[in-house]
DNA sequence: TTAAAACCTACTGAATTGGTTGGTTATATG
DNA sequence: CATATAACCAACCAATTCAGTAGGTTTTAA
């Protein structure tokens, strides 16, 4: 499993907040009914998305969250490295992964490094604003 | 992560065992000093492999381990899903998943069914006989 | 008979996953 | 000003997976 809850979950609520862009400030409740999420889970998930400017949160009554910029401008795999940290297929191609023994003599890691490539290319091929298309 | 070290072990051995193909049965326990990897280890993961007909272990003195096809008749792909168990990139999407209750609305459902079909496609056009003429 | 190989079963420590509990702080509204 | 509602924060937790170890049994060539 490349893609854990965190990742799937964050990708399901910023669809629904540019769904419901035009409403102004989304409250978590309302999308974790929407979606069937836990709410508490939720918020736990979000604050890498608003530290990064990905959405602004506004607190209080009438408040919630909003997208920075249009669908079009949010590439799924900026969310998806956002919120899983990395997607490397594999564990010694990880950021803070410690160096390989066999490095250089390894067969199978252009194998990995091909996949990750691969990956992280399709991923960021998708916006947001494709993914606004699937739901019916 | 997709890929654990299961699978990235497993396909080491493979291309071990395939560099040697001409020296009879290998015994794992070369494999394993070679590779740097705890024989232990190696002997849970091979059974997966030998069950399935992609190498043959002979018993006793001189034994070892042997592939049963040319390196060019295995793929990579083949391979990972034996001994991963499955290489979809999301949970909902594994073998043994739970339906899941938004399939029909999910607006995420159809990119991780892509990205899978991409993942498996790029692993099953590489064979070991690929990977053999990466180590140097 | 013995050494060496595959093969089998049970256990284990550490990390990750997928949350829950219980708050604090900020703000719009009555 | 009180209160409801929202984001935000920190600690904890059960279950599972990961990456092995430990300690065998069975099979076979020499």
């Amino acid at each position: 499993m490349l893609v854990s809850t965190r990742g799937r979950y964050a990708l399901r609520v910023m669809v629904d907040l540019a769904q419901h862009q035009s409403q102004g400030p989304i409250p978590m409740k309302d999308v974790a009914q929407r979606q069937q999420i836990s709410l508490k889970y939720l918020e736990k998930i979000l604050p890498v998305l608003s530290k990064n400017g990905y959405i602004v949160g506004t607190h209080g009554k009438g408040g919630g969250y909003q997208l920075t910029r249009a669908p079009e401008k949010y590439r799924v795999g900026d969310i998806l490295r956002l919120t899983e940290g990395d997607l490397a297929p594999v564990a010694c191609l990880e950021a803070g992964a410690a160096p390989c023994q066999q490095r250089d003599t390894c067969p199978t890691r252009s194998l990995w490094c091909e996949l990750g490539r691969r990956v992280n290319e399709y991923l960021d091929s998708v916006t947001l604003a494709d993914l606004m298309k699937e739901s019916h």
